[in-house]
DNA sequence: AAACCGTGGTA
DNA sequence: TTACCAAGGTT
């Protein structure tokens, strides 16, 4: 019942995503569950065309300089995920030929790739039958079956167990039913203001019925200005837009004569009026990271 | 295991 | 306008 309801609601309800479409490879799952973690799909779209075109395969990337993933991540946010897909393309080369692998342990064994991610490929670019856990199918099961708002801050077992009780037997079926609440979750089952109108399962929702009550617990935001996080990006935003190597004191101190026209992206960074301890913190900790690397003429993305 | 890691659209 | 939030992973 609820699974062929639901079934027939992602026959046209499911958006038209390019790494969905029967053309596509495992490579461009791969990228899209990387370049989709954290990030809305409306953001994602324009840089996994890019990114397609540009790498077709992982020996592509592979072949460039993790640099050279940083410089097309582009704004997506969280850059080390392009330095984590780039190693992950450099392991896929050297460990499996070339050729993105099926298993989930396989797939759970590359750098950046997690238990939903190592699920998500296995059952979207190969078909399998995995217990796909993502924060739409969280939020989904929580109000169907518990009756909550929202599920608990962090994943449970109890919650992977529940999941994994809700999973079709047949492969086929499975990997439609884990698209199907996925995109429940992400199109109507929404975290603000779910559009409840438009459930194809409203009457069997546990959290409808109990009155749709609030939640019980309130999320903690992420601060963000003054952080070192906003440094980073900052820096990071400089080292993409830059030709050559910025040399060190362009960064830590603010150039007094602007006269020769500092690039905006430097403006941007000065502009924060970052403590030097903090800009140093940032940058060791982007050079920890790989995010960055030093030249004796200043910093580059990773050559 | 709590904290950290970017970014920009939206209400 | 501010705060929330988006197909998480790593330490």
């Amino acid at each position: 019942m609820l699974h062929a309801r639901l079934s027939d609601w992602f026959d046209d309800a499911a958006r038209d995503l390019p790494w969905r479409l029967p053309s596509r490879t495992p490579w461009g799952v791969l990228v899209s569950e990387f370049m989709l973690q954290q990030t809305p799909v409306s953001r994602v779209l324009p840089v996994w065309e890019d990114w397609m075109s540009r790498w077709p395969t992982p020996a592509d990337l592979a072949a460039e300089p993790a640099g050279e993933a940083l410089r097309h991540w582009g704004r997506l946010g969280y850059p080390r995920r392009a330095v984590r897909l780039h190693a992950a393309a450099t392991a896929v080369v050297v460990r499996h030929g070339g050729q993105v692998p099926g298993s989930h342990d396989e797939l759970l064994a590359l750098p950046g790739v997690g238990t939903y991610t190592a699920a998500a490929v296995a059952a979207f670019a190969f078909g399998r039958r995995e217990t796909v856990v993502d924060t739409n199918i969280r939020r989904v099961h929580a109000r169907l079956v518990d009756g909550a708002a929202l599920p608990a801050p962090s994943l449970t077992a109890a919650e992977m167990n529940r999941a994994a009780t809700l999973l079709p037997d047949d492969a086929g079926s499975s990997v439609r039913w884990n698209a199907a609440v996925m995109e429940l979750g992400a199109l109507v089952c929404t975290a603000r203001t779910p559009a409840c109108e438009q459930c194809p399962v409203l009457d069997l929702c546990a959290w409808v019925a109990a009155g749709r009550p609030a939640p019980t617990y309130v999320p903690r935001g992420q601060s963000w200005a003054g952080t070192d996080r906003q440094v980073r990006g900052a820096i990071m935003h400089v080292l993409r837009h830059a030709d050559a190597p910025v040399p060190r004191p362009l960064i830590h101190d603010r150039p007094v004569d602007l006269a020769f026209g500092a690039p905006a992206a430097l403006e941007k960074l000065h502009a924060l009026n970052a403590p030097p301890e903090q800009l140093e913190r940032a940058l060791a900790g982007l050079l920890t990271d790989g995010l960055a690397e030093e030249t004796p003429n200043g910093v580059q993305l990773p050559a």
